[in-house]
DNA sequence: CACATAATGTAGCTTCGGCTACATTATGTT
DNA sequence: AACATAATGTAGCCGAAGCTACATTATGTG
């Protein structure tokens, strides 16, 4: 799916600078994570709230979690087909969404990633609220790398 | 604004109680906020690179700006028709893209932006080479209010 | 039970960021 | 100067995510 565009410009390009071929495919590479991830973002939040409608009331309605993501119920309906298509969840129509087992646990872990965010954040003094709303945008982004670290951080 | 955590609220709070719409709308409001932060990541990196590349080589042409992100030409000379709709950049044919004074105080504030993150990142023990990864992805969903917290935090 | 209302689903449109394929313009070599 | 090549630009397609408008199905109240 991505790119075999480059390789044969990497061929072609005239020797002379040799030491920017590296840097350049770094660069690229992380930005094109950066990008892919982002590309998970939006699955990561429905099956989140999802799994939070789930364990709060017992069921998770179209209408519910289009509000609670501040869309129109036609986006949320239209983006759970997408979750039901790549086996995060299921839905039956009038029944309401339910996840996979796939699923709960990419929701577990998010829930997890969610709170060590939140918590370095409020380690760094960020006031709560802050650090409750930018984490929402940062968690997509923490590779495990970065976890791990956080981790042992709150745990000193 | 409620300063309600959600996620703490729906496991505390039995089904059916009222209260519910507060909660609603700040999570809506933050999720919202994620995704338009989305939305204007691609313009930021766009507008760093292009201040690289004009402070490193003296022009930033669309085929080296293709390259470092990892995308097709046209892919980048579109998004640079953006950039130039939303009066970041210039451009005239053949001779490269440059910043307007709107695109230069993007590109400050975001390479500001990108070493405090890293650098937190750093001092909270993650490896260079994943701080400067994660970064890419984290810096763009960084609140003035976190940005503040994390200079407090490395100047101790 | 009937019917009004709310929830759900469907259709069709828009913008954005990707891509490939093709066209045009500079550039550089001979 | 001519021609090959690299850079740039254009056109057209796709899928994702958003919307509104309309259709259908449950639900609940009189």
């Amino acid at each position: 799916m991505p790119q075999n565009h480059w390789s044969q410009n990497m061929k072609a390009k005239p020797p002379g600078t040799a030491m920017e071929l590296p840097a350049e495919l770094t660069q690229a590479r992380r930005f094109g994570k950066a990008r892919s991830a982002q590309s998970s973002a939006l699955m990561e939040d429905y099956v989140e709230l999802i799994a939070d409608l789930l364990a709060g009331t017992g069921e998770a309605r179209p209408t519910d979690i289009a509000r609670r993501l501040g869309v129109s119920h036609a986006t949320a309906i239209k983006t759970i087909s997408r979750l039901k298509r790549e086996g995060l969840a299921t839905a039956r129509p009038y029944r309401g969404v339910f996840l996979t087992a796939a699923g709960q646990e990419l929701a577990a872990r998010m829930r997890a990633r969610h709170r060590l965010v939140v918590d370095v954040l409020v380690a760094l003094g960020v006031p709560a609220e802050a650090a409750e709303s930018d984490a929402e945008g940062i968690e997509h982004h923490v590779s495990e790398t970065t976890l791990r670290a956080f981790g042992r951080f709150l745990n000193s």
